[in-house]
DNA sequence: AAGGTTCCCAACCGCGTAGTG
DNA sequence: TCACTACGCGGTTGGGAACCT
């Protein structure tokens, strides 16, 4: 709109590339060389405009593309790579060797981002979907309750109405998960304590003690993300949210991931959610969810000022042992579904695939 | 086997921006 | 400083392949 086209339409061939044509874009670049895509087609014997030329040879004829299925472990690095740049496809590709940006672009929407939405997980800011979580709390108090102190059934609390099979399906998945799930766990039983007046005054006692004993237990599960086995080293996700934070100062989010890593992670591998679910972190959980602002607030105060719930979740802080080769087994299956169950828990949120969260939402 | 639907990916389009005069 | 050009990026589209009924 308002701007010129980038090449004159007349006489111009758009379209599927022919093997002649790439012929004669190949020759042209191997004897001059590419740049100067805006003549290169005509002094090529092209009838093409630059643009496309250039595309061409980006995504499909340079000689250092790599082809075939993305592999499990590009899988979990575009993953990293996308909770810290976002749709920055460009910049992923840069640290995936041998991958275009077009490529990992259709490859995160065609396959990624459903998979994450499957699984209740944002695609945008890699959280869960706090709408999810709030419907799961929502039901997990009330069936908790009902079950246990009212014994009436869920349509009498006046929420029969709204919930359908599906939703109640994806409920108990939600509540069910035991340590896939170690975030979701822990945030329904604080929840459940703090809205059951009956456990209340438990609760002193276990935020003093059971919290931490929680945590450790849930970093023990080895089903946890701390089994992954990262692709990118360190350095690299320190590089990307460098990077990351040198474009967005105002992105508190990372700001206050840096230091985390450093007195958290204490120079173990990062693990991918620690970087993907940066809105994870305890104290950013609203009080609405937690339903208790002095649980936060005494959560922070027993650590470090930079206290991440979800660094102590997601990080094998309490061992640097290389993973053994069963959890190796384990993460690096190798048939889709074994991926995709890997990716769960990978992410900690696991959903039943046949559960169809689309028709939820 | 045929028609319909969904999936996948190469290619296109428009915008933002760096570079240049 | 401004206008213009060229390039690169991210979003979107179209058509063929694969799958389903």
């Amino acid at each position: 709109m308002g701007r010129t086209p980038c090449c004159d339409k007349n006489g111009m061939k758009k379209g599927p590339w022919t093997v002649e044509e790439d012929q004669k874009l190949l020759d042209y670049i191997q004897k001059h060389g590419h740049g100067r895509w805006r003549t290169l087609p005509k002094n090529a014997g092209l009838k093409r405009c630059g643009k496309s030329c250039r595309l061409r040879w980006t995504n499909y004829l340079r000689p250092d593309i790599k082809r075939g299925r993305f592999s499990f472990e590009e899988e979990e690095a575009i993953i990293q790579l996308h909770g810290i740049l976002g749709n920055k496809w460009s910049a992923i590709a840069a640290r995936l060797p041998g991958r275009t940006d077009n490529e990992i672009k259709n490859y995160w929407n065609t396959r990624i981002r459903k998979k994450l939405l499957r699984m209740g997980i944002d695609p945008v800011t890699h959280a869960p979907r706090m709408d999810l979580l709030e419907l799961a709390s929502l039901l997990g108090s009330s069936l908790y309750n009902s079950s246990l102190q009212l014994n009436v059934p869920a349509g009498s609390l006046g929420m029969g109405p709204m919930v359908n099979d599906d939703v109640l399906t994806l409920a108990t998945a939600l509540l069910s998960s035991h340590c896939e799930n170690p975030e979701l766990q822990l945030q329904n039983l604080l929840e459940n304590q703090l809205r059951n007046p009956q456990v209340q005054n438990q609760f002193e006692s276990f935020q003093g003690n059971n919290l931490q004993s929680s945590i450790q237990e849930v970093q023990a599960c080895p089903t946890s993300s701390a089994a992954s086995t990262p692709f990118l080293n360190e350095t690299q996700l320190m590089q990307a949210i460098a990077e990351h934070l040198s474009q967005n100062p105002t992105d508190f989010a990372y700001q206050n991931s840096l230091p985390n890593l450093w007195q958290v992670h204490g120079g173990h591998p990062i693990t991918a959610a620690s970087f993907t679910n940066p809105t994870l972190s305890f104290d950013s959980i609203p009080s609405s969810i937690t339903g208790h602002q002095t649980l936060k607030s005494n959560a922070v105060s027993n650590n470090t000022q930079n206290f991440s719930f979800d660094s102590v979740l997601s990080t094998p802080s309490s061992t640097s042992t290389p993973l053994d080769s069963s959890q190796m087994t384990y993460a690096k299956g190798s048939t889709e579904d074994e991926r995709d169950s890997y990716c769960s828990n990978f992410l900690m949120f696991d959903i039943p695939s046949d559960l169809d969260v689309n028709a939820i939402m």
